[in-house]
Formats: structure tokens, sequence, C-alpha cells
DNA sequence: TTATTGCATGGCT
DNA sequence: AAGCCATGCAATA
């Protein structure tokens, strides 16, 4: 195969093409090469057409091998590349003026193959899908050379395998967020064109010992010892990927790879083109023409307004659109969908010592299209005639937004189609929209999230357009200026957003949580390629702490759910997150709760990160039939909370055991004089509804446990369960019967309904009191924080 | 005066 | 920190 490579790459064939564009200056481009010009069909697609089968495990390898690479390229990681790698990663080289090198369609082309024909099948994209061919219609056309064998997830044997991680998400189908994100199932011996990288497995099943935030690199050569790479690292390549451009699997909702692998290699993401096979079939027609989505803008309220100058970002225009060396630029016809040809004048204009570029003319074609502010205008090639079309998406205004629950109909096309509506398609149609929802109708700037006010925004933004001529403002007089910035500000918004919802924790933290789903994978060997491959997603599941104890043997250790005991489990044992001791299939001897703990809670401290004190009171509340609220979902809830910026601390604060520097739980925020804001019982805060509703569950699980031993055991001294159990102590109001467990339904809303009755109905009696003072209540309690948390205002006074 | 044009500025990535 | 790009604005028509 790599001979197959270079021979394919071989720089006699790649340069034979007479529209190569040699690397020049841009100060250099004749504009009379515009007569010739055609947008660029791409001289790699014709020999993507005929090897592209061989490209694209090419690429795929070159992928793997490269986010690999990355990991070991960066000082932080803590493997060093072999010698001879030289890697050009499109990130890292930060693309500098594209004046200085090529720059235009073919000279971008070039940059491509440079980076193959070295041998080391480096392409500047992350993703396997980068060898994205133009989109093809559906349909027979037995004239393609196009095999649709290539079309990722659609006969790619690779690609079309749930649960394989790959960048963008391209390749996952699940619809769980996080698997996009999961790197340890990724398996990679493609060394055919990196013979020096060799092969490598990561993994973090099981975490690596003791380094919960790295990840193991086993070399798939057993000779070469295994090492570790922070996850930190990974996390660059394949987390904030996805997270930031979550939308890009739109790109794959049908399995086809349709943008330009340029946009993905050379384009801000925000330039990426999104867009469907049915948008694409509107703006090819009936014809066999095959389209490839070359990049998009969201107009910005100049871009709208009635100058009529649409900004171009910089690479695009150089990447896509004919060469110009005079500001003055030349005409551009553009087709829209519906067939009709706009011209435009394509230019620049000078900026710093760089340039500017512009459409201008658009007036007319953005007011047929009824495009405003926060909309988006694409741009695709049709091949074989080389013609520049123009799409659109209109964005969603604020009531869409909150009507998200149907499902996002695409929208680039005229709006004479049938099923394309000009008001229904958002900017951001990925499946993970949902996870930026808001959860109320909030019309209000005021205490709205971020994306209400993105989507206010737009919506104000969009109507302002329409208010006056020659007006984008969307407020008279000065105003900000960017303020007026429709564009750039829904996508910041929109990004931060979904960044603030899904970094809250940390890669490291999730990593911690995540166990690979319960259904074996199967190992799948795909031309040398070894997969495994998952059929679920990643499954949150309970934390374990790894250890090696003295005689150097290596196992987990995991809390009982029920009784709080720790138990020794096989370094390879997964939990879910629901784990008890009758899960423990390992020890025969301790399958159930009553079994004694293997070692003393003195001993496990100093395996695991649990204090000696806390173990004393661990073992103290597990004698007392106390219970620990912790596992990997309440985990993750108490991460929820913490806000952006948190991460998770690996020790305990010296007051709650269970408690971690930065926790923002009502007893951690409590200043230690007692001195700060009080909470109110009607507060909603997010600790006082967190509060609340662990209080809801803890009285669930009593009353759960409760009912069960009632039916085990002869009934014993109810009356005596106020001395360790009652919610009573230290929980609730004892002044009241109705806030003990026993009066609770198991129902969870009942148990909820009381609790909130009781705080509700009688403001000085049995309510949850948040403002206490955290030493106290540690000193007082040994429950668990959730609760500690609550006491009776009667001892907050003293 | 108004619209257009070309450039400059500065916020933001 | 460099460079992009949204838009302000002066010059010009």
């Amino acid at each position: 195969m790599l001979q197959e490579l270079c021979n394919f790459l071989a720089p006699s064939q790649m340069w034979s093409t007479p529209t190569v564009h040699m690397p020049q200056n841009v100060a250099d481009r004749k504009d009379s090469y515009v007569k010739s010009w055609r947008p660029p069909t791409g001289q790699i697609s014709s020999q993507w057409r005929q090897n592209h089968q061989l490209w694209n495990m090419s690429t795929i390898q070159a992928d793997l091998q490269q986010r690999l690479a990355y990991e070991f390229d960066r000082p932080s990681g803590s493997e060093k590349l072999p010698p001879g790698r030289t890697f050009i990663h499109a990130q890292e080289k930060k693309s500098d003026d594209m004046h200085d090198r090529p720059t235009t369609p073919a000279g971008m082309g070039q940059i491509i193959r440079d980076r193959y024909a070295n041998g080391l099948g480096q392409q500047t994209s992350m993703d396997p899908t980068h060898s994205s061919t133009p989109y093809q219609r559906e349909g027979p056309n037995p004239n393609s050379l196009h095999d649709p064998s290539h079309h990722v997830g659609e006969s790619d044997p690779l690609s079309s395998r749930k649960g394989i991680i790959s960048d963008g998400g391209s390749t996952v189908s699940t619809g769980f967020k996080l698997d996009s994100h999961h790197p340890s199932i990724l398996k990679d011996d493609a060394a055919s064109t990196l013979p020096t990288m060799g092969g490598y497995t990561i993994t973090n099943y099981p975490p690596v010992p003791g380094r919960s935030d790295h990840l193991r690199i086993i070399p798939n050569n057993p000779q070469q010892p295994p090492t570790t790479v922070p996850l930190s690292v990974v996390q660059k390549q394949f987390y904030s990927h996805s997270v930031i451009e979550p939308n890009y699997q739109a790109q794959f909702r049908n399995g086809k790879p349709r943008m330009d692998p340029k946009a993905r290699s050379e384009l801000l993401p925000r330039y990426w083109p999104r867009i469907t096979d049915k948008e694409l079939q509107h703006l090819s027609g009936d014809s066999n023409s095959v389209i490839t989505p070359l990049f998009e803008k969201m107009l910005s309220a100049s871009d709208a307004g009635r100058i009529g100058r649409l900004v171009l970002p910089k690479k695009c225009a150089e990447a896509y659109f004919p060469p110009i060396s005079q500001p003055e630029g030349l005409p551009l016809k553009v087709q829209d969908a519906s067939g009709k040809e706009w011209v435009f004048q394509f230019r620049f204009w000078p900026n710093n010592n760089s340039r500017m570029y512009v459409l201008e003319g658009v007036t007319p074609c953005i007011q047929s299209m009824h495009l405003q502010a926060g909309d988006t205008v694409s741009f695709s090639r049709i091949d074989p005639e080389g013609k520049l079309v123009m799409g659109f998406r209109k964005t969603k205004t604020q009531e869409q937004i909150f009507r998200q629950e149907e499902p996002t109909k695409p929208a680039n096309a005229a709006p004479n189609l049938p099923d394309v509506n000009i008001n229904v398609t958002a900017p951001d149609s990925s499946p993970n929209s949902s996870l930026v929802r808001p959860n109320k109708v909030n019309t209000e700037n005021k205490d709205s999230s971020p994306v209400e006010q993105a989507a206010s925004k737009i919506d104000k933004g969009g109507v302002a357009q329409k208010e006056g001529p020659g007006t984008v403002r969307t407020s008279p007089g000065p105003v900000k200026r960017k303020a007026t910035s429709i564009g750039p500000k829904i996508k910041r918004f929109r990004i931060d957003n979904e960044e603030s919802m899904e970094l809250k924790i940390t890669w490291e933290e999730a990593q911690e949580l995540l166990r690979p789903p319960l259904k074996a994978p199967s190992v799948v060997i795909v031309d040398g390629h070894e997969f495994e491959e998952y059929e679920e997603p990643p499954v949150l599941g309970r934390k374990t702490y790894f250890v090696t104890d003295q005689s150097g043997e290596n196992h987990q250790w995991a809390q009982c759910e029920d009784c709080s005991k720790w138990r020794k489990l096989p370094i390879d044992a997964l939990l879910p997150s629901k784990w008890t001791c009758s899960d423990n299939k390992w020890d025969p001897e301790r399958m159930t709760c009553v079994s004694p703990q293997e070692a003393s809670m003195e001993e496990l401290a100093e395996l695991i990160p649990i204090k000696a004190g806390a173990a004393k009171k661990a073992k103290l509340r597990m004698d007392t039939d106390s219970i620990d609220v912790s596992d990997g979902l309440d985990t993750l809830a108490n991460l929820a909370i913490l806000g952006e910026g948190e991460s998770l601390p690996s020790q305990p604060t010296t007051k709650h055991p269970r408690h971690r520097p930065g926790c923002s739980c009502i007893v951690c925020i409590q200043p230690p004089s007692g001195k700060g804001p009080k909470h109110k019982q009607t507060c909603t805060c997010n600790v006082c509804m967190t509060v609340r509703r662990r209080f809801r569950t803890l009285m669930l699980r009593r009353e759960k446990r409760a009912s069960e031993k009632e039916s085990e055991e002869p009934p014993r001294k109810k009356e005596q369960g106020q001395s360790s159990e009652s919610p009573q102590d230290p929980l609730l109001a004892s002044t009241s019967p109705t806030s003990t467990p026993q009066k609770v339904n198991g129902n969870g809303d009942d148990a909820e309904e009381a609790v909130e009755h009781s705080m509700a109905s009688s403001p000085m009696k049995n309510q949850i009191d948040l403002n206490i003072q955290p030493e106290r209540e540690d000193e007082q309690s040994p429950k668990s924080d959730a609760v500690g948390a609550m006491r009776l205002p009667r001892e907050n006074a003293a």
C-alpha cells in the first residue's frame, strides 16, 4: 500500500496536470488567470477518483497516526516522536499569511500533496473523513469514477462501525455525546506509511493506576513498553474538537463526507460548510453534477446590510475564489439554488499588510433570499462545470429554538423548493444542540442563558434588519461597536454555551466516570487496522480506585452503594454506576453487604484517597447503617453544579472527607465565619436546589432500606431510629413527625413534597437551613455532606 | 444631502 | 500575539 501511495503521489504525476498553479505570492497572481479560472475542482480529486480507496485508507491511517504523533510531538506528551518524524499539523502550523505560500486552489492542493508525498502520509486533517470526495448525487451514475465505498459510514468498513472513536464524531452514530470524545477504544496498528511509528493502542480501560488523568498507550509491538499520555493532551485532539464543533457531525449524517478537504484542514470550523444531502440535491438539480461544499458564512450585520458588501473570510476567498492581484478584483458569477445567476464583484481591500476580501453587490441576492444578519450563506462548487453555487440557511428565531423538540429541517436551497422552509433551520442542527436547549422560556435577557440571549439577539437583529434602510443597528444612537455584530455574537454564544454545558466537568473527570458498555466489544480487523467495536456508547460507571499493593499486585477498590463497604476488585473490573456487594462476582465471600470489609478503613486510607479520619467516620457510618449517596452520577451532579473552570481536585478538603476543594455544596461554600449571605428557604439557587434534591434522594434510599429491613427482620425499635438514622438528626427539625422518613412514601416525589411542604408550610420549623457553619456542622454530624447540609435554625443561632 | 467607496480601527479568535 | 474581520468613518461621487 505504501508503494501504491508513493506511486500515486509520484511527483511526475502530481505535477503533470496542466492546471497546477505553482506556488507564488498573491501579488504575482495574474488576474488573467481568472478567465480560465474555475473554482478548484481539485487536482486531487481527479487522482482521488482513481485511487479513492487507497486514499481513503491512507488518510485514515494518517489520521490515526497523526493523532498519536501529535500527542507524542507535544512536549507534554510522555513520548517523543521517533526520529525522522516531521509532522505538520494543521492546527499547529498556524496558517501563516497565505500570501507567502501557495494560496491558489491548486497551490493548496499541492500543500496536501506535498504532505503526502513526503511518505509520511500526513494530511492536515485529523479526520478520516477528510478524504472527502465531492458530493455526488444519489443514484446510479455509470460514468462516475466515484466509488461509493469511500463514503464514510456508508460502506466504509472502518467508519461504519459504531462506537469507533473518530474525530468529529463522524463515524459515531450513537448520538451519545461523550463517545465521540472518548479515545479509549481506538486501536491503530496502521504503520504502513509510518513504519517508525509502529502501532499503538490507546486505552484507559482500565485507567492508568494512579494516573487517572492519563491514557495508556500500548504499542502493538509487545517488546515496546507501554506508556501514558496525559488526557489533557488527548482531550485537545478528541474532545475539544467535538465539543466546539459538534455540528460537524451533521456533515456526515448520511455517512457522506461532503465538504472539501481543504475546508476542514485550512478553514476555521465556523466556515466549514454544513449542508445536507437534500440541500445538495437541490443545488445540483437533476444533473449528474458533483457538488463540493466549500464554505459557509454567517452573515454579519454588515454583510446583510444595505451596503451590499459581504466580507469573505480570507482563507475561503483565497482557497475557493479566483486569485486576484488587484483590489478591484473581478466579477464573479454565482448561481443560487433556483438556478438564478448572480454576479458579484469579488475584490479585496488592503488591510494592514493583508487583505480583506469582499463580495460587492450582494444586496439583491441577499434580499431575494430574505436573508438577515445571523443567517448563513454557503458556497459550493458544481463539477464538472466548476460553477459556484450559493445556498443559504435561515437562522432560527428564538421561538424556534425553544421549540427544538421537533427535528430540525435542513434548508440550503431555494425558497421555492417544497421541503425547504426558509424559517426553519438553525445554525446548529446537530443532535447535540439539544444540550444547549434552554429548559425554560425566558423572553427576557435578564437571567436568561447565553443561548437565550443569543437567540434574543438574533431575533432583535433580524428585526432590526428590516426596520430601516441602511441601518443594521439593533438600537439607535451610538452603541458599543461590536454590539451590533450579530453573527459572531451568535457563534460565540453558542460555542460558549456548549462549552459551559460540556466542560463543567473536565475531560479527566468525565473519564473517571466513563466505563465501556457492558457488552463486550468485538475486535474487528479491517485492512490491518484493529478496532474494538462497541455497540453501545460508554456508560457512566462507578468510580473506583486503582492501587498496587505491597506484593505489586494491581487491583481496584470500589465502594458498595448500599453498605459503603469497600471491596477489592480485579484490575479489569468494570463497574456500572450502581454497584453493590451483590455485584461482586469476583469475590464470592464478599458478595453480600454483611460480609466484613477486607481491609480496615485505616488501611484503605493509605491506599485510596480517603482520609483516615474519614475512614473512621465512614466505618462508623457503616456500623450505624448510614448511607453514602455518592456514585458516578452523583459525582457528575456534583460536578455539574461546580460551574465552569472548576476541575475536580484530587484531594479532599480538611472539612469534609467527601468534599473536594472547589466543592460548591452548601457546606463548602459557607464562609468559615458564617457571615456569608444567608439562603432563604425560598431560595432556588443551585446549591439550595441541589440540597433539596439530594435530600429527596437520601430520603428515598433510607426509606427503601428501611422497608427492606423491615421485611427482612422483625420490627425493631422504630422510635429509636432517631438516634442515627432519623433525618431529624441532624437533618431535619425534630419537631415535626411528618419529616421523618418513616412518614414519607417510597415515592420520590412524595418525599420531595414532604420536604418541601415542611419547608414551606412552617418557615420556623422543619426547615432545611442552608445557613450553617461548616465547621460546626462537621463537628456535629459525621453524616454525608448532603445530610449535614440541613440543619435546624436554632442550632445555627448558637 | 445622500449614497458609495476605500481604508482604518479595534475587538476578538 | 498575530491576524482576521466587523464595522466605523472620511473621502468621494
